[in-house]
This record gives structure tokens, sequence and C-alpha cells, in this order.
DNA sequence: GCCGAGCCTTTTTTT
DNA sequence: AAGGCTCGGC
């Protein structure tokens, strides 16, 4: 037995070695599952398979790094580096940019954020609506994205107001040049489905199909998934029904569940030893999960019978809780040196990281929160990220319109309408109206100027990005000066620190374009804002690993972590379950984010809820998560923290005794 | 065309 | 609690 799968056991062994035809693996929570895949992509190519002839797709970007980062250590030399990984999207949007105008886009088109898509469904509600109408543009989004996903149509236009905007958005899109994240795969899919040459181009170029965390996919990556992998179907996926939790994303459970209807006779392995969790914590969350009705029936089992029970605590509200949770981090790390990256704390919904993070500062304990993808989103970087798209494709007309005044220039809201009115009318893109000689003459002078100066400033720029070897970091920055676009936000700035932040930010893309070209110069500007909006920062994983403090992440972005210390606050009616679970039947897949939350934790779980909690600056009453319930008691332990706080002075002493040694210790404390 | 004050809503989760 | 949006004054 070669070296890389030794350490395997029979199942998992098994799973790795198992290269022909359609293979199932059903990996439970920590049962080794990436490390069977990524020793069975060592196997393989130890078999003589090439590494470019091996895909491995993923759902969400983490999963790719990680698998990344796992196939380069295992295998020798950069054969792991030749191996092509990459989520469902990323590997759409690629194949698309080799192969666009087979669909009918043309080569540079640009990848829509949700951002963009609700400002363009925002103005195509705009131009269509009577003011008195009104609807909720993410709530169009959802529904598009819905009828992309299920094949199904709008309805029709003439009779639906939803549909009339949907089709209106649809036909931007396209003469945008632009694509959501829906058209990725909805395109990718009619690309493979329509093309045979396609088709056996990809068929030689990928011979063995992966996918990770299958229970995530949805109908459209499945036909992708058939249309890419040809009989006899060397197809592997890996997944686990009970960690199904992107319903709301369309994920078909069922691609799981009934494999073997889209692959014949499909071999099946059982992962069911798990290596992560102590006894009480598995056995709580098997007690949670068996109450799901419809799944494969499955049992984790430990050989770590643990010490420490579950521990289930009541707090006053969302401040005393992030105040237990905070203390009890500060004292396990002063006095049992429990370095804080063994830490992690689970939430439900973003906003739950707040007060979290606020108690964490009081008490100078380092943390980092994972997966916010708010640098993105801060406004210096989308208004440089705004000028570099333009600069790839400057019929992108939101991008466009978000610089068009940015720094302020003297083309304000008036003639900006006029362009946008004249391109809805010659059916083409509003740069081509600021281009336009005779849309100029109707213009003042100024503002004409003024468009000039701009347009000119951008077809420069432009046409220095596609230069052979040009250095994107020295082009963005050199673009910056000529627009005085530091000298715009000092004026903006209502204080110094605000400049201070905005300029960090400038910054810190100016690292990040010039680390994404260090390591890839192929794909220049294009591949840039491609990872961006497919958020697939390959630094994220270093960061996980590399940097220090407790972790702070939602369950859904948990998945496939593990920590040895878990909190899990927040258990409450309505946040988990979340409210908007009962209406739409998905209280299922709460019950299996909880149990994604439970599995997190090695060796030490607590889960919180409490009795009111702060909401738009109001408190409010909660009860706690009918989940709680359904807990298995034998190796849980109920506490009433208020209640627990008096009868444990002595502890509360010590929590202070740490609190004033660290404090002494501390060199910056007045 | 520019800018500030006040009003109003709000995301559950991610590609 | 906080950011986005509208309206009104310059």
């Amino acid at each position: 037995m070669s070296g890389f799968t030794g350490t395997l056991n029979p199942q998992q062994r098994q799973a790795a070695t198992h290269i022909h035809g359609p293979l199932l693996i059903l990996a439970g929570a920590g049962t080794g599952k990436t490390r069977v895949v990524t020793a069975r992509i060592a196997y393989m190519i130890n078999e003589g398979i090439k590494p470019e002839n091996i895909l491995a797709v993923t759902f969400t970007n983490k999963a790719a790094t990680e698998m990344r980062e796992r196939v380069k250590d295992m295998c020798r030399g950069d054969a792991g580096k030749k191996v092509g990984v990459g989520t469902f999207h990323a590997f759409c949007a690629r194949l698309l940019r080799e192969f666009a105008p087979y669909v009918g886009y043309k080569q540079n088109f640009v990848i829509y954020s949700q951002g963009e898509q609700i400002s363009l469904m925002k103005r195509a509600m705009k131009d269509l609506l009577i003011k008195e109408e009104t609807l909720d543009p993410q709530a169009v989004l959802t529904k598009i994205s819905k009828a992309k996903n299920y094949g199904e149509s709008l309805g029709d236009p003439q009779m639906d107001l939803t549909a009339a905007v949907g089709e209106k958005y649809q036909n931007e899109m396209r003469a945008l040049n632009a694509m959501d994240f829906d058209d990725l795969l909805c395109l990718g899919v009619q690309l493979l489905e329509n093309h045979a040459d396609v088709r056996s181009v990809l068929h030689r170029r990928h011979k063995f199909l992966m996918v990770d965390e299958f229970q995530d996919t949805n109908s459209l990556q499945m036909r992708l998934l058939r249309a890419l992998v040809p009989a006899p179907y060397n197809v592997c996926v890996v997944g686990d029904d009970d960690q199904s939790i992107y319903g709301w994303r369309g994920a078909e459970i069922t691609n799981i569940t009934e494999f073997e209807n889209f692959f014949e006779n499909p071999t099946v392995v059982k992962l069911e030893e798990n290596y992560r969790s102590t006894t009480p914590i598995l056995h709580t969350a098997n007690s949670l999960i068996v109450n799901n009705a419809g799944r494969r029936p499955k049992s984790l089992w430990s050989r770590n019978a643990g010490s420490a029970p579950v521990r289930i605590i009541a707090v006053q509200d969302d401040k005393e809780e992030a105040d237990m949770v905070s203390k009890e981090i500060e004292r396990a790390h002063f006095a049992d040196k429990e370095p804080f990256e063994n830490f992690a704390v689970l939430f439900r919904t973003n906003d739950q990281s707040r007060v979290l993070e606020q108690a964490f500062r009081a008490k100078k304990i380092a943390y980092r929160v994972i997966g916010a993808r708010s640098f993105f989103d801060r406004r210096e970087v989308k208004d440089i990220l705004a000028y570099l798209t333009i600069l790839h494709n400057p019929h992108d007309d939101i991008s466009l319109l978000r610089v068009l005044n940015t720094p302020t220039r003297g083309i304000g809201t008036t003639t900006a309408e006029l362009a946008r009115e004249r391109s809805m009318e010659k059916f083409h893109s509003v740069w081509v109206a600021l281009c336009d000689e005779d849309f100029l003459r109707q213009i003042p002078e100024k503002a004409r100027t003024a468009i000039r100066t701009f347009t000119a400033l951008i077809s420069k720029y432009a046409a220095s990005a596609q230069t052979q070897g040009v250095i994107l970091a020295d082009l963005t920055e050199h673009l910056i000066l000529e627009l005085g676009y530091r000298e715009y936000l000092q004026k903006l700035a209502k204080k110094p620190e605000e400049y201070n932040s905005w300029d960090n930010g400038l910054s810190e893309f100016m690292n990040q374009i010039s680390r994404y070209q260090e390591r890839n110069n192929k794909e220049g500007l294009a591949g840039f804002l491609d990872e961006v909006t497919l958020g697939d920062d390959r630094e994220e994983k270093d960061d996980i690993e590399k940097k220090k403090g407790v972790c702070l992440i939602t369950m859904h972005a948990s998945k496939g972590l593990e920590f040895p210390i878990v909190y899990l606050p927040g258990l409450e009616q309505g946040i988990l379950p979340h409210k908007r679970s009962y209406d739409e039947g998905r209280v299922d897949e709460e019950r299996r984010l909880f149990y994604v939350g439970i599995t997190r934790a090695r060796l030490k779980l607590t889960i919180s809820f409490v009795r009111t909690r702060m909401k738009w600056g109001k408190p409010q009453t909660e009860l706690p998560s009918p989940f709680l319930k359904e807990l298995d008691r034998t190796y849980v332990e109920d506490i009433d923290y208020t209640q627990h706080m008096k009868e444990a002075v002595g502890q509360e002493e010590t929590t202070n005794f740490f609190a004033g040694l660290k404090a002494m210790l501390s060199s910056d404390q007045p």
C-alpha cells in the first residue's frame, strides 16, 4: 500500500483507491473526508494519471482553497498545482471566458455581484414602473434566480410586473455584456449541452472529476456535471446529506440521496468513524439530527470518550452573553495557556458578531471575523474596482455611472440622465453616448469638456491595461493620482480618521492586486476582476491558519472547519431556527445548520441563549430555541448563568484576579 | 451642480 | 445602530 493511503482506515482506503466508475462517498462530519479526497488525488497521480486531467470542483471558495492547499502539500513537486481546483462558479467563469461567443457574449464580459445586480434592477424598475407601484428589487432578483435555477419561466411580461421587470433586467444584462452568478451556471450548462465540440474538448481535458460538498449542489450544477462526465462516469462525489444547508440557494438534497439516478450503479462508501469530537459532543449532535425525516441513516461514533459535558447556558441579554463568552476565553487563555485561535464563536446571522467584537475589544482579546466580505464593500474599494472594470469593459453602465462623477468633475445627475436616455434610444451603452459627438453637442459647454476629459482618461488607461506585461498595481496607483482620488476623499472625510481608513483601504487594495499578479500573470485584469467578484480570494485559507485570535464566523461559513473549543450563542426561537424558515418550510435545514455548528467542536461545546436581545436598537423578548429540547441530556449540563455567578463567587474572584493580572501586565493600561 | 440634514428601512445564510 | 435616500438650501 502506498504511503498516502497507508494511514487510512479500511473504508477510507477503499474510497481513496477507487478510481474508475462512479463513486459516492458519504462522509459524516469529522470523518476525514478531506484526507480521503486528497489521498485519492495523490494516489491517482501515483498511478500515472496526469494531474492536469483531474478536476476537483467544490461549492464554496473555502473548500476550494482548502483542497488546493492540501493537494499541493500531499503531492510530490508541483504536480499538485496542476490539478484543477475551483468552485462551480469559478470553473464556469473560466470556461465562458474561453467560449463566450458560443453563448452570445463577448470575451470581455463582466460578472455582476449582488450590489451591481441591485443597482441594475433598480434602474430597470425605474424605467418600467409607474410611480405608485413599488417592488422590492431584492425580491425580484430572488425570483429570477429561482427561475434560472429551476429552468422555469418568469411568466408573461404582459400580465405580470415581476416578469416584465425580470425580462428587462435580463435584456439589460446582455446589452451590458454582464453576467450574474446564476448566468455563469446557466450559460455554462448551455455551452456544454448545446455544443458537442466544446464538450469533447473538455472531456479530453478533464478525465477525472471530483465534487466536494456534493449535498450543496443545485440542479444546474448537476446538469453541468453530467455534461462534463461521459460514460463510464469517472466521477467521485463526496458529501453528507445531514450537512445540506444551502437549500435556500437551490441546493437539491436529492442529488446526493438519489445519486444512482444520475450515474448508474455507483460504488457507495460510508465513512462513519469520527476523528474530531468527543462522545458527549457527537452524542448530542446525533440526538438532534435524528429528528429530521428522509435522511440516509448513519450513526457517527468516536473513540474519544472525552470528559467535558456539553453546556447549555441561559443568560440575561446579548451583552451578558458576549461578556460570558469573552470572560471564559480570557480566563482559559491566561490561566490555562489556551491559545486564542483554539476558540471559535459560531452564529446564525452576521450582525450577532457585533456585540461579541465589542466585548473582545474591551478585553483586548485578539479575534478575526471570517467571511464577512466587507473589504470589497468599502466605498474606496468599490470606486477603484468600478474604474478597473470599465477599463476592461467600458460598456458596463453600472460601473460607468458609479465613477462618472467620482471624484466630482462636473458631470452631475442631469447630464448622466441625458446620457442614459440617449443610450436607451440608440440601443447602445452609456459609454458610446459619451463618445458620440452628436450627443455631446446637446450638452452644456462645461459638462461637455468634463466628459471629453473623462473619456480620454479612460481610453488612455484602458489601452495601457491591455499592454503586455503591465503592472496592475502601478497602473492603479497612476490612475488614482491622475484622478486626484485621494484629494477627493480628503475633502469628503468628516474626520481625519475617516480619511486614514479610506487610505488604508486603498493600500490594502494595492497589496491585493500585487499579490494577485504575483501568482497569476497570465490572465491580467480580467482574471483579477473575476477573482474579486467570485470571492475567490486565495489568500483566505492562509489567513484562517496563520492569523491569530478567536474565530468569529457564521455557521454556514464554518462548514468544513473545526476548533477545539466552540461557542454557539443565540440559540433562540426566531434566530435558530430563523423565523423566516418557518414560512418557507425550511426548519429541517435550520436543524442541519445547528448540527453543523455542534459538530465543529472537538473538545468543548457551549451553547447559550438569552432572554432579551437588542434588535434595531430596541430590546426584544426571546424564547429558547425549540431545538434545545431535542438534545439528549445524557451528556448535557444546563446552567443558569445569573444563578451560577452568584453561587460561584470563588470562581468569579479567579476571573477578576486574572483580569487584574492581565491589566498589570499590559503596558498600555493607565 | 453640490452638499448637508433628517428620515427611513433593514439581511438569514453565499456564489 | 447605521447606512442609504430624498429633499431643500446654496
